[in-house]
DNA sequence: TTCTATTGTATCGGTTAGATACAATAATAC
DNA sequence: GTATTATTGTATCTAACCGATACAATAGAA
């Protein structure tokens, strides 16, 4: 196995991490990715540091970037992290114990650190996911069939879904869970796997056409035997 | 003049520092802490950094407590402000003349810094505001009447007062920034000042009645040639 | 006793969301 | 062709809520 170099103490600003919860929306439910070390059994969200000369927002963005290939994210910022007690020397040494990496108990990577979590929003179907060179598995989760999480970051989940369900109607979430056209259903299906509880169908369409941001196109014949739902797209301001 | 220490690297996570928005009300109006560098011009809002050994949380709890001297504190945060252009090494500078420390241009203050903004609600009748080592004034100032501020301080102001204000239902702001007892008047005049817009009185009454929050007392007789309204405290949960 | 400003509450009208009803329709079964 | 079926789009009814208005109940001054 090829020995792989670890993140480099001088590149990054000490103690501070970043975080992001990846939503995508395959069409029925919402997921997001999940990586896991290589042979260790430990999950974790995707993340990384922040270069000396390097705005914390464009860390972000450029991690996310690399983990599936989209350059059409939208990113929020959800939380940051600080207890004292978010390190687990034991998750570390199991990774670096695979690549046969010798570290010791003064290694920055071991200190306490210091995370700001970020949501990010992204088409599904768009993504093709990078595994880095610590990982071998990065996949999406449903949210309620995520492996246990390492550190704190199952809470970063959670606080990533609780500041998603408050933008919801300002920030015209669904804009970048849903391809370009999409029914109503679709539509409902997104704000339903966000607030996670069902919403009143006629209500929900009248609702959201009383916005005024959506265009409607021609018809999606799917084969069934009922009538065809409109296309939609969202008006671009 | 006493040559004044600076804070010392070694205690602190370098790179890394909280702000405090610090809210009152006096009773009319919402009002902020600004302190000004001793004879620098220099205004801006407390803050302060994290020791290796100390949750972020609890950092910004004892810095607003030894500001107001105050224990009881609402804390939220509100948002991480990470661009890598947020330094002015001219700034320090004219704080550590006036003191007539000499620092180099790789002092570890003049670094790059990542800070968190928090906002702090607190009962302003109670407070005696205390100023540090390094600052001689520190004082309370209307939203509307702020000096400029260093840095992206402005920014932290809007940014806390935004949080504020879409936390104002759901998390009972009023609870800190009033005394004990309040009339429906006062209370209403915490909301106006905090959402930034004049409230119908009937409705606003009726509202906050029907949240059922309210314990109803005696009424307050001020003096004045009319109905004396009641006086309420919040039901504690 | 009258007057004035403010408070507490009731009522009316408009808006919004949930519930219900129903027509339109795309494909299938016959 | 015609009936059948599931889904969609929209209209209508009702309950809840908010702004606007009205008004009675004061506490003190004139």
């Amino acid at each position: 196995m090829k020995n792989i170099a670890l993140p480099k103490k001088d590149d990054f600003i000490p103690h501070l991490a970043y975080d992001a919860v990846i939503f995508g929306f395959n069409g029925t439910e919402l997921k997001i990715v999940v990586l896991e070390y290589r042979k260790t059994n430990h999950f974790a969200l995707p993340g990384g540091f922040v270069q000396h000369k390097q705005n914390l927002d464009d860390a972000v963005y450029q991690g996310v970037k690399n983990r599936t290939g989209l350059t059409d994210i939208q990113l929020e910022q959800c939380h940051t992290f600080g207890n004292q007690k978010r390190r687990d020397k034991k998750v570390l040494k199991d990774i670096c114990k695979v690549h046969d990496h010798q570290i010791n108990d003064d290694h920055w990577l071991l200190d306490r650190f210091i995370s700001i979590c970020y949501y990010a929003l992204l088409n599904f179907e768009e993504v093709t996911l990078q595994p880095d060179e610590l990982s071998d598995s990065i996949g999406w989760y449903s949210l309620h069939e995520l492996p246990e999480l390492i550190l704190d970051h199952k809470e970063m989940v959670s606080k990533a879904l609780e500041v998603l369900q408050k933008n919801l109607d300002e920030k015209l979430v669904g804009m970048n869970l849903l391809p370009e056209k999409f029914t109503m259903k679709d539509l409902q299906n997104v704000y339903e796997s966000i607030l996670q509880k069902k919403l009143v169908r006629t209500a929900f369409q009248r609702k959201i056409l009383a916005k005024d941001i959506l265009i409607r196109h021609e018809k999606k014949y799917t084969g069934k035997a009922h009538k065809a739902p409109y296309l939609y797209s969202f008006k671009l301001v």
